[in-house]
DNA sequence: CCGTATCCTGATAGATACTG
DNA sequence: CAGTATCTATCAGGATACGG
């Protein structure tokens, strides 16, 4: 193991272990949502957009391409197709997040977050709050022991592969 | 304004203000650093890299395509191109983040966070932790009076742009 | 070192038309 | 409503070669 730390300032030293393509998670999470159709395919699915119809409208993206996202977001476990039922019509499927698909939402909020800020001329077309008392939602970077970090506090550790 | 509370839970209402997907900040996020190039090449700046041919190897990208995504995040505004030059040198140019560029770091963190636990069989490669007090890192959804927001707990505000 | 230029492949995505 | 099929244009990105 080796830390480096306030990497922000000083740099990162040991990479050799780790600049592996292949073993970077943020490299293998754009691999899954890395597509502007495949992004707001999940924030629809936050928003409880569950048709298929719906999700293609909404997002503003064509039939062809929605059932090729939906289907690969389904593959990789972010949502589920789940039949269901209304009585008296015939059997029709609902797309409904995962646990993986719900665990997508702080990193939406955080390109959100940024996008209102940098990319927006009003400070975005959303605000979101917490539904029991009203205050504004921010996505922090925290530590265990409580502790907001400002970005240049950050430091890393590589974890080697264990070998056998 | 509407306000719908419980977003995961119920759905949101009223879509038809900001289904409009050029004013979706994630939307717009999602165009400037929606490709795995431009993502990691900003990983990179997070992690201290400066000179081209370092981006390029690092993130394990062609030449050619490290010089096209670094001008447009240049143009985008995340990265700043700077002369600097060696004692003895010619002339060299270096990346810097900007203030845009490093607010991405949350977002980045997040989806590292999130491809840590679902998509790496070891946890990831790397640690993150607070420089002072060595606690790890997370990424955290908060409300501004400190509460932490379960993802359950989300809703959704719609801003009508303002008109003339 | 720091790129540019050219060529090529595959993926992203729009448009349109059609099916159960 | 929930897709499939086809055709097309544009973009992402690898390979290779070249220039300051």
């Amino acid at each position: 193991m080796t830390t480096d730390t306030a990497v922000l300032e000083g740099g990162l030293a040991d990479r050799s272990a780790w600049s592996a393509r292949d073993r970077c998670s943020i490299s293998r999470a754009m691999q899954v949502v890395g597509t502007r159709s495949a992004m707001l395919l999940m924030r629809e699915a936050f928003y409880g957009t569950r048709r298929f119809d719906d999700f293609a409208s909404r997002v503003g993206i064509t039939e062809a391409v929605a059932a090729k996202r939906l289907r690969e977001l389904v593959e990789a476990g972010l949502l589920e197709r789940r039949p269901y039922q209304e009585p008296g019509q015939r059997t029709r499927h609902e797309y409904l997040l995962t646990d993986m698909g719900r665990d997508l939402v702080p990193a939406a909020l955080a390109l959100m977050q940024w996008g209102d800020r940098y990319l927006s001329d009003d400070g975005g077309p959303l605000t979101l709050r917490h539904a029991d008392c009203g205050g504004r939602i921010a996505v922090h970077v925290t530590c265990d022991r409580g502790h907001d970090v400002p970005l240049d506090q950050l430091a890393v550790e590589v974890n080697r592969p264990t070998r056998h």
